[in-house]
DNA sequence: CTGATAATGAACCGACGGGTTAATTAGGTC
DNA sequence: GACCTAATTAACCCGTCGGTTCATTATCAG
């Protein structure tokens, strides 16, 4: 029937069990952080045993690198599906707000991932290298929709993409990440449906507002 | 000479030995999180022993609560200084905008000891009741900047107090709490001085022009 | 079949760190 | 000065949890 690339076959599959371990480690960091998270813990919810955990992956640190790392390939794959070639700028930028706030709230684990990394200074992002083309392939994005805007006389000329892309993710980022304080706070009323779709569309319309030719100023 | 209001004197002042405590706590949260913070490292920068730090506060949870709200306190009563009475909307609302920004860089324990406790799910801040007068004041703030841009047919009348507060939270919040992972993905570029003045100053701008009574759509 | 190696399981270890016990001192009160 | 309580110290306790040891089984190469 099916032979697998390297002839591994039924039963003692290491790369499901790897990726099995990878799974749940990346619930529970995102969860609870490094520190509380327990290995047992994360072995209880995998097919495998705190054994593995270490067989596979060494200790908890290099564990918690594997999960950022992967959960930064995961997410950064999925913006790569977003196609906006054929937009014209100024749709093509309110389609990339748009989707971006989506894709944070539809990524929890990911953003609570990237808090933690940021509690701890990035210490354990500096020695991942693959990130820097992905990044930046988010800012070529911005780079062609400002160009293509200022080339049609609708954007200004003065924009930064990157100050705009920093301006995109902190609202998309803050809306997931300060949910519970903002919420206890303030009421919950902007995380609801209703709430959510204002903040959504404010968020596109000032960003797009900020960028066409002087309406005002 | 002097006496202190509850006949305390010299040596033995457990009013101060508890501020001392609470001053270094919130410094090693904010720096650790709740469970790598170890208690004897708090201890050891005091100028008291570990035994004390249970005997005034409890238990280590007891202390990060005190630390959370004493912080909370700390930042809002800092926010009340701000008088933007005598000011026409429009330059309230810059100036709004531009102090918090520039608070919240001035807070950055304060914003940690936040992240900290929104990975923690805000669980230790729902039992703080004081909070919610000091933060329906900084709405209200925004409700009479609002108000009185209606009046004046300077602003939209359809402006959300509630979300413009999230807005300008969300940047200022932003820019201190992913600095680290920010930066490692794009460079320090915005970090230094001059981005951080065009990131204050679009941040502004946006705010600005979003409230402004239809300038295009 | 045989030997080698990769994968797994069970039981264990040790130190780190939150919290405590018990005894001591300082300061206030009358 | 006698007494009481608040404040402080030193030493200890013990559960938790990251990590390991060692023995066992599965898989593969020849």
């Amino acid at each position: 029937m099916e032979d697998q690339p390297k002839s591994r076959r039924w039963k003692q599959n290491p790369e499901a069990v790897r990726a099995d371990i990878l799974r749940v480690a990346q619930a529970e960091f995102a969860r609870n952080g490094l520190s509380r998270t327990r290995i047992e813990d994360i072995a209880a919810r995998t097919k495998t045993s705190k054994r593995m955990v270490f067989y596979y992956f060494g200790d908890k640190e290099s564990l918690y690198q594997a999960v950022l790392e992967a959960a930064y390939a995961g997410v950064r794959a999925g913006e790569a599906e977003l196609d906006l070639e054929d937009l014209p700028p100024d749709q093509a930028l309110r389609r990339l707000v748009e989707f971006t706030f989506d894709h944070h709230r539809d990524n929890p684990d990911f953003i609570r991932l990237v808090m933690v990394e940021n509690i701890h200074g990035g210490s354990h992002m500096r020695q991942m290298e693959q990130l820097a083309e992905q990044n930046l392939a988010a800012i070529r994005v911005l780079e062609r929709i400002c160009e293509a805007g200022r080339a049609s006389g609708l954007f200004r000329d003065d924009i930064s993409p990157l100050a705009l892309h920093w301006r995109i993710s902190a609202m998309s980022f803050f809306n997931v990440s300060n949910r519970a304080t903002f919420a206890l706070n303030f009421g919950d009323s902007l995380f609801d449906e209703a709430g959510q779709a204002l903040l959504r569309e404010e968020a596109a319309r000032s960003i797009l507002l900020s960028v066409l030719r002087a309406p005002l100023d």
